[in-house]
RNA sequence: GGCGCCAUAGCCAAGUGGUAAGGCAGAGGUCUGCAAAACCUUUACGCCCCAGUUCAAAUCUGGGUGGCGCCUCCA
């Protein structure tokens, strides 16, 4: 699998340390409900995860909760609780998104306030290896100390001084160095350390936990791109200053997802939230949304290809159930059909850097043989290995989920007597009786479809 | 000022040297007692513009135009 590494800006052989793949990636802060850019590496690194492992790597996968820092301080104030009360709210809300965007739990999701003995132990290594300062009450980085400083967001030292827009604290040394540990203030969190009491910056709560549940060098880092600079760069100055040795092999970055052209962005305000548009189109759409196009293109969202999504989706789920209902009553032997070029093209789409727009191409080219094989009156066999292809691409990706709202109906058994009974009608004839069903099972919110291989229902 | 990204049909979107995937919408058709649904077929002689390299360019090079991001919290 070739991976676009960020580091390198190149598209690179991956190669992964030992047997099991290490990824990292920077979570929420969760001070509110996340958007639909927040949801673009959720999905996208989910896809990774899935993939990789069906490939037959084993993966583990760590992702971060950011639940002290000044925004969960200020946010938690102007609600009138407590920054951890505001902590497990939005950690819930968060939880509750991801699930419906089918993204699958990691297998760690460490927070900062529960790793804060970590976070001092590598503030302290800083400390002793004269990469850290103290001052005031604060802990600083040293950037002039770190080798490679700039190799991710690829600008000299120079050239980002130059460029600094941040207020010149006294307190710094340089306008690049970062805050490691940041003084208590009163009203707000804070916990003992040997440099006095105080909460972590937000940068090196990355590095206490990506070391502390995945090691000192871990295979793939990820992240929105926005994250590059100063987050990634620090992450990675901190890590490599305190292990000695690389932090992160891979570095993959997002791109952002816009509104009108411009990166939705809380701090804008002009952004969907995962929430408004779930309830509005449900959760599925979202993620074939977020899927639909490489993900380091950027996305200019659009509620019109919410819509269009939702029919692509319809496509998919429509092949799927026809294809399990033409299974039931497949004929024994017919046309032998096969599917495999499909999961071969597919699998190379994600072999290139994660083109899940081009692997869902490849799953639409599926579903096209599909639809033609049925006609063709294909096989069971050849019918039932479509179906297992489908799903284990569909699988892979994961777009479609939410279940068929023909299945699992408390009024099932009525519906299908009044078929039975539609279906008698139609034998002798009698169309106006059966008409009238046909509308009676409408006002019931059933649709009926008469198919070469006999009636098939499903709710609107 | 520095670094980086983007421009492909009405809309969304792959494609980084070999003659334009896929989806949505549209059009035609098949199936049907009629519908509906579904399915099939079809839809860019051209990939922002101008030069250049090449047997061959959406793809490479140079120059434009338009738009965006990061350098400050941000996925």
């Amino acid at each position: 699998m070739k991976i676009y590494n960020s580091m390198t800006q190149s598209k690179d052989e991956f190669i992964p340390i030992g047997d099991t793949v290490k990824i990292y990636a920077c979570g929420p802060t969760v001070y509110n409900l996340i958007h639909i850019g927040n949801a673009r590496p959720l999905c996208v690194f989910d896809v990774l995860r899935r993939y990789l492992a069906w490939r037959g790597y084993k993966v583990r996968f760590v992702q971060n909760f950011t639940d002290v820092d000044d925004k969960m301080i200020n946010r938690a104030n102007e609600m009138g609780i407590s920054v951890k009360e505001l902590a497990e709210k939005y950690i819930a809300e968060y939880q509750k998104d991801a699930a419906g965007l089918n993204v699958m739990p990691p297998d760690a999701a460490p927070r900062a306030t529960e790793n804060i003995d970590e976070i001092i132990d590598i503030i302290n290594t800083l400390l002793d290896k004269g990469c850290a300062y103290r001052s005031g009450g604060d802990v600083y980085f040293d950037t002039s100390k770190a080798k490679g400083y700039g190799d991710i967001s690829h600008q000299s030292i120079e050239q980002l001084q130059s460029g600094a827009r941040i207020e010149v604290s006294d307190l710094k040394r340089s306008p690049l160095d970062f805050a490691l540990w940041k003084g208590a203030k009163p009203g707000e969190p804070s916990w003992e350390s040997p440099f006095g009491p105080g909460r972590p910056g937000w940068h090196i709560e990355c590095s206490a936990m990506a070391r502390r549940y995945l090691g000192n060098t871990i295979d793939i880092h990820c992240g929105g791109r926005d994250l590059m600079f100063p987050h990634h760069e620090n992450e990675t100055a901190q890590s490599r200053c305190a292990n000695g040795c690389e932090f992160a092999n891979y570095w993959m970055h997002n791109g952002h997802v816009n509104f009108n052209n411009e990166k939705m962005s809380k701090s804008k305000g002009n952004f969907f939230t995962v929430r408004e548009l779930a309830e509005k189109y449900g959760y599925e759409p979202i993620r074939f949304t977020l899927l639909a196009s490489h993900y380091r293109s950027p996305i200019n969202f659009t509620e019109g290809i919410m819509q269009q999504n939702i029919s692509a989706l319809q496509r998919l789920r429509t092949c799927r159930e026809n294809l399990k209902f033409y299974i039931k009553n497949a004929p024994q032997s017919g046309e032998k059909a096969d599917f495999e070029k499909y999961r071969a093209d597919f699998a190379a789409a994600l072999d290139d850097d994660l083109n899940t727009a081009d692997a869902i191409g490849a799953v639409f080219e599926l579903v096209k043989a599909v639809n033609v094989a049925i006609e063709n009156k294909m096989d069971k066999a050849s019918a039932e290995n479509a179906l297992k292809l489908f799903d284990e691409l569909n699988g892979v990706l994961g777009i479609l989920y939410e279940q068929p709202k023909s299945e699992n109906g408390s009024d099932d058994a009525e519906i299908e007597r009044l078929i039975a009974e539609r279906t008698a009608a139609k034998a002798e004839k009698n169309y106006a009786r059966a008409d009238e069903i046909r509308n009676t099972l409408s006002d019931m919110g059933v649709i009926v479809e008469d198919t070469p291989q006999g009636v098939k229902w499903r709710r609107k």
